[in-house]
DNA sequence: GTGTAATCGAGACGGTACGTCGAGTCTTGTG
DNA sequence: CACAAGACTCGACGTACCGTCTCGATTACAC
């Protein structure tokens, strides 16, 4: 099943109590910052995602961003869920483990090469090895998800007997992300439909010559 | 056969003509601003190294590191290679596949999970994904030794008969060196030494029952 | 009559609309930067104002100090206005035009030699020499409130009779504060009383025999 | 009589003792630097003088500049002696005190107000304000030579009669330039020939109806 | 209606670091 | 020796963001 939405990020949830007082939040502004953050995002990377640039561009004051969001990254973590939440959420089943990989693999592959997403992960990763909170935000908003689409193809696969149900889903994936990830991030090779297809092949049936 | 150390980084090295003109340039110098680069580098991260800090530290002047180092990210690569170019220079051919990717990887997991590289690497990659030079420079000092360290063990593998010639190293090495970035650089799951034994063991006999 | 207090310097006078929005200008802290950039310049002259020396004098942020003043020249002259406008406001008017003119310019001999201000005079105006913006600026604030105060001692001595109403009083004012700023400047000889006095006599009565 | 060219400034005149060992001064640096000095100075004053910049200009070191100079006031101050020195040697003499001011002081207005003059005398006046040493050195090279060539013209005024013994030249000197010097540094009227007449008129006859 | 309370924009504030420039000094090899 | 080349320290420059802080103005709910 997919991704059930998870809360959105920034400061706690504010329904909490039953009482609302006060001026409501200005759903306006907050639309215009996300945008603002994605642009920036999208166009300079993290770097040129500065509070100053996205108080202008969405005429907001700074004061109201730090109301609503601790850091720029959690901001930036944001704008990409926001970006990314609609697609992807079923999980594929055709029947077959290879597949459901490609199926699984290959849009994401798409995605994630049409823009420069490699020093928006990048930067935001790095955060996360910094900061304790935000890597905790990250994980739960970013990283599982995925992970969570990708799991049920393993079980699918041992159900139809087509590996042992002794594999390890999580160093599957590992396997798998890992090398995309690394072409994407270290750039040393390009990353494109070819590789995933060399990788999951290569995946399934070991280097070992039989 | 191990890297044979590549030319130090910075400014173009300036030995082509016969002639020495000038003041020479300061070792003093250049090895205190690489020692408070590595130190402030490990404790704090890239976003800890400032080239006045660095100044600071090193008791030079900010013009004297701008002279030699474009960026503190180029200074980066400079200190970390000064800290990993004695290390891990020899291939190791065990007569086994399997245990010379475990020589291979477990000393590298140790080496790397020791001390707070992660955000080290993390922040360098995003720097390299925007800036062309700076990731030709990056490749060249810190990824393509170790590739070529690696390499040999494949061809080795080729020759005993373990593996076919038609296997690619490029993406056995991605598979397996991105599956240990990934739980670097991500940290979603602990690198250790299990893990690398479950990519390993994965990477040579494939997920498929047989 | 003389200048009733020119508007301070810097960025134009913020208070056009009707709106005060934003958070409003420290006074403290402009009172702050204007007393540490007085006791520079007195001390060290203009080039002991350092735009650093005077952030950290007076605790206040390099930013705030560039916030409203363009240059140290800038914040110079607002210092020396400070400094000055509260003294010698009145034209004076004794009943003789010898006299008016002592009462005008002994004064000012003994403050102007009574602390360093030959060097600060200097550098301002060489400074506007090479700007015509702050020409501008040092002309309206430092130089014609002081003509102002003096031009109505010719007028009157016009009226008495003790001179010729042909007498262009730019051309004796020239004369007189030329000779002073002359000595004040080049310090070739004393600026003193006697030289006042000296000055006086010979515009009065010429120098040819009679 | 006029000053027979002072000796060069900066490092006293190595010719004292009769032994002459080692390279001899390059008279070739020599002129180069002051070529590229008074360049500069006359296109940008002595804020665009930088050791720097005349180093590269002349092709010369920076060392060898300070080996001669002691600082870049005093290269300035022999690049417009080098440039001035040739002009106006002779005292006038035309018989007349009225004429003989006219013919001091016109061709200087003119000669001062044909380049960028005004801001640099301005600093080098305002660096004489704050070193002693510069300011004796200022006064030898450039003001007292041209005070030498005044003085006779009130001398020849005595003997004819048209002035009184009693007139002090210095005064009447510093009426006089001052005007001028005030008019150039301060730029708040025009210097012209008119006012050179205006201020001639005026320091003769007096303001004082007769 | 009239508080009361939280929001909003605008924008100034103290800081930290940036990357550059010029001043002087020092250290080579060459002439 | 003088000189060119050029590396070095020091300190100021002016800019960009950071995260915080006042303001006056808005906009809701509660009384």
């Amino acid at each position: 099943m997919a991704d059930p939405s998870p809360p959105p990020s920034g400061r706690v949830s504010p329904s909490e109590g039953p009482v609302r007082r006060g001026r409501p939040r200005s759903e306006k502004a907050r639309t215009a910052i996300l945008a603002a953050a994605e642009d920036l995002l999208l166009n300079g990377g993290l770097e040129a995602v500065s509070m100053d640039a996205i108080a202008e561009r969405a005429s907001v004051s700074k004061a109201t961003i730090y109301r609503w969001w601790p850091a720029k990254e959690t901001l930036a973590v944001d704008a990409l869920y926001a970006d990314w939440s609609g697609s992807y959420t079923a999980t594929p089943d055709t029947g077959s483990l290879r597949e459901d990989l490609l199926a699984l693999l290959v849009p994401w592959v798409e995605r994630v090469t049409s823009r420069p997403y490699a020093r928006v992960i990048g930067a935001l990763l790095t955060k996360a090895r910094s900061d304790e909170k935000f890597a905790e935000e990250y994980e739960r908003r970013l990283v599982q998800p995925r992970r969570a689409l990708a799991r049920p193809i393993f079980a699918h696969a041992v159900e139809r007997g087509e590996i042992s149900s002794e594999i390890d889903p999580e160093v599957a994936l590992d396997l798998l992300y890992g090398s995309l990830y690394f072409r994407l991030l270290q750039a040393h090779l390009p990353l494109d439909e070819a590789f995933v297809v060399a990788i999951v092949e290569t995946t399934l049936s070991g280097l070992l010559a039989r």
